[in-house]
DNA sequence: TATAGTGTACTAGTAAAATATAACACTAGG
DNA sequence: CCTAGTGTTATATTTTACTAGTACACTATA
């Protein structure tokens, strides 16, 4: 995995492994890769990868079983609540960067678009 | 001026300074606010607010005349050229982040058209 | 020439993130 | 009971952003 040094790496793996969660990758109720493992996979710390956890375990995403392993919640209700809140997050700093750069509200939608459209021609 | 702790607080004067450039707080040729002004006003220490200085004299967008002060560039294509760049990586990053969210490109869309929308209601 | 205002540079110290290493606690299965 | 696999906790060390303080260099102006 490849970090940026701008953010803190236990920030960047905590949001990591929420996209495997809302991508599907990590259903719920699925038992997450043990922390030595994690560890090894991201080329960190376990320290790191524990901090990155106990602030999951913290938000009721993810559940800890000594001995066992740490698993996603079941509570789907709470992943939606959790999906919808990145987005919100995302969206709103974007917006408010985008804004800053003295586009209009038109101008970043349109902006957007035509992102994407240029992006659709190139990748995927 | 209020920070965020997930990133470098230069890297963040390096955005509230290029944000008064294109909103026309600063314009070509002008001069910035003496460093050590900066760094009161922004309560920082002077040498967060060099590096910050640095990587815009580096990257073309500010002259540094010692004894004199700071300044913008006068080249307005440069500016222009600035104000592409950052769009760009702003829009590049709010997509990517989102798609990682598992949204299709229209959700995307429509999400933050919904997002401007429900904003317009509340803010300015 | 003197002084105030400016940028530049250097050294030392602090705080937080991340690492390295190790020990401890619980669970499952032979 | 023993062992392997797991999460948990703790200590010491390194790295980096940031701060603090100081000194130096240049410019304009009285």
């Amino acid at each position: 995995m490849q970090f940026d040094d701008k953010v803190p790496i236990y920030y960047q793996i905590k949001n990591y492994l929420y996209h495997e969660m809302l991508t599907g990758q990590l259903t719920p109720g699925a038992k997450l890769p043990a922390i030595r493992q994690l560890a090894v996979d991201l080329t960190v710390n376990v320290n790191t990868v524990q901090r990155a956890l106990g602030e999951m375990i913290t938000a009721g995403i993810v559940t800890s079983k000594r001995g066992k392993g740490n698993f996603v919640t079941t509570d789907t209700a709470r992943l939606a609540q959790l999906k919808e809140q990145l987005t919100m997050e995302q969206l709103e700093r974007a917006y408010e960067q985008l804004h800053a750069l003295n586009l209009t509200d038109d101008e970043i939608i349109a902006g957007l678009k035509q992102y994407i459209a240029q992006r659709g021609q190139q990748h995927d």
